[in-house]
DNA sequence: GCGACAG
DNA sequence: ATCTTGTCGC
């Protein structure tokens, strides 16, 4: 896929944060189309890493939403640029999934990313990065918490509640699957709040992930222990 | 100064 | 993210 976006991702934390407070208003919060709501091909994304060899290993998904399965899978490996710094997230992944995305022919109606959309401290997470990079709508599917408030979550499947940053709105706990730890949707480009919410739970699968999330993050698993065992040589770059 | 902190 | 088997609970 065309980049639309491009900058330098050879920087420093500070300089990174400072990419960040500049590229904050290419982030749109609001609807592209209304056929978006049912996206028909959604592209989901995942990283993973080994240490001893300071590899990553990226998975891409194509997936068809109406047939319920995958149209298309890719991975790619190489060496980690970046560390892991709370709110940087994206000078981290984002290297090794740019050569999946450059070897995406078709445009998704919608980019999944495992991370935060604006539910970030300068609301241009990893999902939202990506959306703008690529001009795309994206949504924001993070397992886990990165800044914000909210109310108490009842227990059921597709209950969600509002996460706050102050008095702004900037994404949702969603109980994605019942009785289990909730994950957080926010947008990332180009899908308002309520449309992101709309997105998540028509998703929604039997498991806590939805189903493309959870085969691009297995996928990078398993290609991990596949260069563990038969060694670097024939995957990285 | 201290604790929190996507993956 | 990753290290790791069984185990407790819905
Ligand atoms: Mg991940």
């Amino acid at each position: 896929m065309k980049i639309a976006w491009r900058h330098r991702w050879n920087v420093t934390p500070a300089e990174a944060r400072q990419l960040q407070a500049e590229a904050r208003h290419r982030v749109i919060v609001r609807d592209d189309s209304p056929v978006l709501t049912f996206p028909r091909r959604v592209v989901a994304l995942d990283v993973g890493y080994d240490r001893p060899t300071n590899l990553c290993f990226a998975s891409l998904v194509e997936w068809d939403v109406p047939a319920g399965r995958p149209l298309r899978t890719d991975t790619h490996v190489q060496p980690s640029t970046f560390p892991y710094v709370p709110g940087l997230l994206s000078f981290r992944e984002i290297p090794a999934l740019l050569p999946l995305l450059r070897r995406l022919r078709r445009r998704p109606d919608l980019i999944i990313g495992d991370g935060q959309g604006i539910a970030h401290p300068r609301r241009i997470g990893l999902s939202s990065h990506i959306g703008v990079m690529l001009d795309q709508p994206s949504l924001g599917w993070a397992k886990s918490r990165l800044i914000g408030t909210h109310d108490p979550l009842p227990p059921e499947r597709g209950a969600a509640v509002a996460l706050l940053d102050g008095d702004e709105q900037i994404g949702w706990v969603l109980r994605s699957r019942t009785a289990c730890r909730p994950t957080y949707i926010s947008p990332g480009h180009r899908v308002s709040l309520e449309r992101a919410l709309e997105l998540a739970r028509g998703l929604l699968g039997p498991y806590r992930l939805c189903d493309p999330a959870r085969l691009a993050h297995q996928l990078t698993r398993e290609l991990l222990q596949r260069v563990r065992a038969e060694g670097p040589a024939a995957y990285v770059r």
